[in-house]
DNA sequence: AGATTAAAAGACCTTTTTATCCTTTTTATA
DNA sequence: TATAAAAAGGATAAAAAGGTCTTTTAATCT
């Protein structure tokens, strides 16, 4: 569904998004220990995430990652835009260049559905719900 | 969504089976021509639908490929299988080896709901289905 | 100021995917 | 039976994705 660098973002970004509901700032070393997930590898792609000013970092001693408060309403649709670009939502299933409602590929209406249905949970989906939500429930973001 | 492989699959399959069913058995050449696909590696991608019993192939003169009659009922779920796995229906959206009910990933019931209905769409189309839909509708498979 | 901590940036390497080319095998038919 | 058509198979190449390493920049704390 995802490229590695997009779910190594969006579970990056979601334990940054929690750690951030409680104030707490966190380092490269520590996000890649609790995702899982390789640690230069996910530094380069904390790099788009904080070009794209989903996160905010800060160098040197207790520095690291964080969501500033108005960016926790970021959608996760917007981080998967900047690391997978959105050829999921608009792309023609069969790889065609030219598929829409006027000439479609054989499979366009049924796809639509489908991409219409993530795009809707990826658009309505926020970082800050998702933190709440992990606040209640037992949920993990490794193995 | 898919890969190349499974792009350019799917796309001929379909091909195939409309012209099967108006009784024409078609080549590489104007597979990889209708489909707007690479010719050599449509061939490749062929090879494995042709191993896995969901087309047939004929060498030599007047030969090509077509789909057995009982075989028309295929589901494209069959196909995505062959070219890319099951990863798509059974994988966790955010990567995790481990992600389901019991241990959720903050977006495994969200993800659980798209995925479903994408394996739903793919296991209820078969390739008659789709050819007979060509037969009426206009659709295009190439561009 | 100097030492230390941590991210940013850039160069590089590896693996996988995508794609091509060439030879071999099979088969219909003239 | 020779020829031509067409798929199968193997080797290789190019591009993209995935991943690592080293140096630079910035912040903090003696």
């Amino acid at each position: 569904m995802f490229s590695k660098s997009c779910e190594y973002g969006l579970r990056a970004v979601i334990f940054i998004a929690q750690q951030t509901t409680k104030n707490n700032m966190v380092s490269l070393s520590t996000i890649s220990e609790e995702i899982n997930s390789p640690q230069a590898f996910t530094a380069k792609v904390l790099q788009q995430l904080t070009r794209s000013n989903i996160v905010k970092s800060v160098k040197g001693p207790y520095g690291g990652f964080t969501i500033e408060d108005n960016k926790m309403n970021t959608k996760l649709s917007e981080v998967v835009s900047v690391l997978d670009g959105d050829a999921i939502y608009t792309g023609c299933g069969l790889g065609l260049k030219q598929c829409d409602a006027n000439s479609p590929c054989p499979l366009h209406f049924k796809f639509v559905e489908i991409r219409d249905g993530l795009r809707n949970m990826l658009e309505n989906t926020s970082l800050l719900s998702i933190a709440e939500d992990m606040n209640t429930d037992f949920t993990i973001l490794k193995r």
